[in-house]
DNA sequence: TATGAATGAGTCTTCATTCAT
DNA sequence: CATGAATGAAGACTCATTCAT
């Protein structure tokens, strides 16, 4: 990284061992964290030479840096593909309920395949700057964009209340990043059901609240 | 820590100087991260000698174990202190929203007051088991004890729907915590209005959703 | 060393730079003691960094360690090599005082040749169990067992008296490290001939006594 | 020490701290070696507190320094007492094995009663000259003045063969100290009989030789 | 006089990074 | 390109020594 932004790096132009250096570093950061994680252990997961690291990412942090390209292209282009329009699209002669279900299950689906890199991009960015700049202007206006243009259609055609959009979206994210949180590190208080049946209830209650 | 459990801790046997030697773990912690952190530079905000930190907390990592007292001190006890009870009885002469937006609201100042000590805890817990059993053990029970207490009050008077208890705690605990999160780290985006008015939007769709 | 036992050494697959550090621990030891030796005195005598001696021996302890395999390499062998069979044979056509001076001579220049070695694995055998094992068992028993089998073979065919063999063995010890000893703390005072006229009188009280 | 030279302690204005302190320092350097001692130890071993040593004696080498004041107290003045001349006096009328017998035995017990004092100040004359001077200069000559008149008197009333004395003196010593050395590291080898017959025997070997 | 809390210089050891092969 | 031996700066931690009480 350094001088390229991010999306310089969207060229494929990624060799095989590159890759696999990458993913060997999502993995030991997300399981001892940046600062805990050795480069000769990382080496060793990608099953390269200490060295050759290094000829790829001038830097340690560089590595870290570069994980925001495997984020956005995992994460970030399904997103976008996926996008507002397609779910309005076929929202359209379905009930919001149903249409809400699918989104967040899609979501959680995509987030739960990428845990590692999420964590670590989402724990590092409060220690580097240099991560949390890309993320705040790049990715999550991104995100951000896709779900108000979601809730937008929805105030619009009467199906939601008249919140601020934005505090709609927040409180979508806020359900589903919780419950992902919750279950996942206290999973014998906060792990009731399966996905699925979560997701009913969690929409169930973002829709109608929780008052009888 | 080491044998004793961090409950025998609470005798307030804690020179000032310990105090001040965690203070600044807390401070730099939270800024950089445990292994980011340097005990020199925790000694200088605290404002002892290097060698005073060893002294009273073995290793770094003891130190890191030993947030878990000030966390359950400063964070539990106030909760524990302001219970179900008191909530409940309260409860009685008032609307639902009213006591809700009370609870999340005294819950919410905690947090703000103790966010560098409650990061520095949940982030570290991914990392050290040892931090992250007591949390399990000791303090997420307690947490959670309360909330279902309320919950199931409020259940039991008809206030609320027939969910599962822990499901609603958990949407009141991811609620506020998407709040939190999203609008310190985001604020551009997520930072709506005054913590007074989010709590009480926040409440209002827990209460009754989004759905027209 | 670690799990291997010394012997496993035996290989030849010390680097030359494992050897320079090795050589330059053997100075410093005995020089200022283990305790009183740096890491980075060694290092800078090696003319290595400090951290290429950690990349051999993964602790300063286990440099000390290490110090087994010269000791068994330069000391053992040899003595091992011209056993007992050889002296003995040697000794079948002279006059036994001829043999014995022989015998304490070649041992003499083998000791002297590798003071700082012996001084140092000798010292701090005293304090590391972990080397007063391995001398107890490995080396020990090679060097008494040569000396018992000369002593024997002397005692069979009449030129020793009936003493227990290993007091004979202690004794002969006895006054080669006292000679080496007392000569070399004290020059001034037991310093008294050179080698090889020490030896011959060495002998001579062994064999015949200072009774008149 | 330091400025003082230790015979300046002769004065026995010993506080019961100061020997206990002193005693402690006897205990823990000899298990420990002087660098492999902490203060701390010494202050617990001789129950005062850590600051309390260095009322006493400036700095830890200066402790190690004074244990020549006890080495020459309760090592010399017994030696000096049971002086040659008592010796000889009584070996008059008994036979020159008995009496070199009484001398070693009494040799051996003082030394026994005090190995962990003898053991420290020569291996650490080894790495302080501060300590090895004192030793060259008062306590040796002393020590080695008495044996040589002994063994003078005995070369002059035909006892002793004709040797030069400083070797007999030698071969005395190297005798007792093998004897003392290696049946206390090597006991399974070297320890034969018990004191009073190993003495014999040595004494044996010493005046007749091992030759048949 | 005796204490022991506090100090900080000095130590071993780690680990990202370099570079000759 | 890839390697991995070598580096040395930087870090956690120790411990003799000081000093206010």
């Amino acid at each position: 990284m350094d001088e390229k932004n991010f999306n310089e790096y969207n060229q494929e132009e990624m060799t095989e061992k590159q890759i696999r250096i990458l993913e060997a570093a999502i993995k030991v950061f997300s399981e001892k964290g940046f600062e805990g994680s050795r480069t000769s252990e990382i080496a060793k997961e990608a099953e390269v030479a200490e060295g050759t690291i290094f000829k790829y990412f001038r830097t340690k942090k560089d590595l870290l840096l570069s994980l925001l390209f495997p984020l956005s292209i995992k994460f970030l282009k399904p997103f976008v593909m996926k996008s507002a329009e397609e779910i309005i699209e076929r929202g359209k002669d379905k009930p919001p309920d149903e249409v809400l279900r699918e989104l967040l299950m899609d979501r959680l689906k995509l987030i739960k395949k990428n845990i590692p890199l999420i964590k670590t991009v989402a724990i590092e960015s409060f220690y580097h700057d240099e991560l949390l700049e890309p993320i705040k202007d790049k990715i999550a206006p991104q995100v951000i964009n896709i779900l108000d243009n979601y809730v937008d259609a929805h105030k619009d055609n009467g199906d939601f209340k008249d919140y601020d959009t934005r505090l709609i979206s927040r409180s979508l994210m806020s359900m589903l990043m919780g419950y992902i949180v919750l279950s996942s590190i206290l999973p014998e208080y906060f792990s009731l059901y399966d996905d699925e049946e979560e997701i009913k209830k969690i929409v169930d209650i973002l829709l109608n609240g929780i008052k009888r």
